[in-house]
DNA sequence: TTGAAAGCGCTAACAA
DNA sequence: TTGTTAGCGCTTTCAA
């Protein structure tokens, strides 16, 4: 029975149909997937663990791009993408355990996200995206320190000495607001800290003092939570030249709070952002690209040949700077006893 | 032991402490997901079968839209979403058959997708968004008649009455040309065939004959496809004074075209769509929005509460027309003694 | 070539 | 309160 279903090959042509026919007339809906899974122990699935809100992912082409890179990699190799039930707000691990998957892809959760604890507790291959960076664990990520350092390089060789950042969240708690240097040096998404460290990095070795650099922290992400960021950093920084945010997302709610203040980028204001989404291009924005597609499509395909590795595998993704007519040298300070 | 895991109340705290801990120590992962639900009947999880080309549904922001809203009732109620591999190409139903999952949601399929005849075989119940249009199944999907009446309508009391169509692909084998009455009227995907059968119905009612009316189609659903229609359509009818278009993504290109060619919009030509993108929305474009996001919310949901029911539901969601700055009356047509 | 039976790992019902 | 067992539906091995 079960090789006239499996094994056509197995059996005469004439008993299969017999057998598929009899099947058919006694209401057989053919073989059950889950029973079938338990005896192959295969369940012809990858689990992809997201916890950020999915009104926010998928507002964001770059988390969509690489969802549809991830998708298109199971596609290929013909197995289902089961996405497991998490919100940032949600402690129920259970749908993690419930998942039945051959493996999971982990995209961007903080190092202390208990659904990850659930997912390395499972006996199946994982693959991270982007973050957490776990020793001993399979990757799939852009050089983050370095493709932040070519902007700071960028906006230091323009002349930007007096910066400010607006970042993604830094751990599970709220903080709609600056961010003092231990949340930065203890933040739980590894993204974020290297984006931050890297900029500290080059801008101290610049002879800007970073702990005089103010970090505005969001936790959603969003384009207005970009532009209410942007609005609380400038209404107490207004000397700022330069805003450098993690994100094309925050980096759009930057320029659009710069346009309700009446400030020109480039000319008043200089803004750059992180992914280089399509919507960043169009509107030239000065941003690091990242190849998002082929970093789903790259984890999926490490996901499913995990079979044959032994030594875990970090794939190092590049990234392109884009310099874009959001970026100028600072506007030369009117000097006060020659102005009106 | 198995209490242990799932029934915390069934037993003291102490045994059940210490029963987790030996099970931790003997290296035990806990329950296997797939064997759970062999025996619970239940898989935890949402089949989502698409057969559209996942490059071209991930770039429409009406189906991410869709793909969220549903994506958010499956995490409201707990269960997995199952992106079941699938493409116009692939013939391969065998992953239909391996879906582990307690329903399925089809988005937007032909009525003789084979995919769809092996959903249809499985005994778990199903949910269909958009089309096909089954007797006796559960659907969720906007009143495409009478939303496509509206727009219809507006054109007509602007006074057009030389319009041309662009629409999606009408059937599983490629047409990237005019089409055919036959055609139109035996096409597979069901949105569609109702669309131009609406328009069909409303200019022949204003006394334009529908015959006469060019209709384009194309295969790929993206913004060059519909730059690529408008240009084969006004090649051949240069007198066409408006463009209708079964979707904003074609009618972004068919807006680019315009541009092109140097045609003003909307004095020289109106071009409409169909969807209310958001970027439909930014630029103006009159179009029928439909609550993309509420259509996935409530296919969930409907599909989620299908035991409570006996009697198949059709939901209708409501659709809006969203009169934009990409419509005006046709340019009066200079008469020839007048002028130079 | 065809048929029979063991057992995948679990849960739920029942026995002690 | 705790322990035992049947059986979910399949695939695969082995016997006929």
């Amino acid at each position: 029975m079960s090789n006239a279903y499996n094994r056509p090959d197995q059996l005469s042509p004439e008993l299969r149909r017999r057998v598929l026919e009899t099947a058919r007339r006694l209401g057989y809906p053919g073989p059950d997937p889950v029973a079938r899974s338990l005896r192959t122990r295969k369940a012809g699935a990858v689990g992809l663990l997201l916890t950020e809100n999915l009104s926010y992912a998928f507002r964001d082409p770059a988390a969509v791009g690489v969802l549809e890179g991830l998708a298109l990699a199971c596609e290929d190799a013909g197995v289902g993408l089961h996405l497991v039930p998490a919100s940032p707000g949600r402690e129920d691990v259970a749908a993690v355990h419930r998942a039945g998957v051959d493996g999971f892809v982990v995209y961007s959760v903080p190092d202390d996200d208990p659904h990850l604890a659930a997912v390395l507790e499972r006996p199946v291959p994982t693959v991270i995206i982007d973050q957490p960076s776990i020793e001993g664990m399979d990757r799939v990520g852009p050089d983050d320190a370095a493709a932040v350092g070519k902007i700071a390089e960028h906006l230091v060789s323009l002349g930007h000495r007096q910066v400010g950042v607006i970042c993604m969240r830094l751990a599970r708690e709220r903080n709609d607001d600056f961010v003092s240097a231990t949340r930065q040096s203890g933040a739980h998404f590894h993204v974020q800290r290297t984006r931050l460290e890297a900029l500290a990095v080059a801008f101290s070795a610049a002879g800007v003092d970073w702990a005089g650099v103010p970090v505005v922290e969001r936790f959603d992400h969003t384009v207005d939570d970009g532009a209410s960021a942007a609005r609380q950093l400038l209404d107490a920084y207004p000397q700022i030249t330069a805003v450098i945010c993690t994100s094309d997302i925050l980096a759009l709610g930057a320029m659009a709070e710069a346009e309700r203040r009446g400030l020109r980028v480039p000319q008043d204001l200089t803004v750059t952002g992180f992914d280089g989404i399509a919507e960043a291009e169009r509107i030239g924005l000065t941003t690091v690209h990242q190849p998002v597609l082929e970093k789903g499509k790259t984890a999926g395909r490490l996901l499913l040949s995990s079979g044959e590795r032994s030594a875990p595998k970090v794939i190092t993704l590049p990234t392109e700077l884009r310099i874009g007519r959001t970026s100028a040298p600072p506007r030369t300070v009117e000097e006060p006893w020659f102005g009106g």
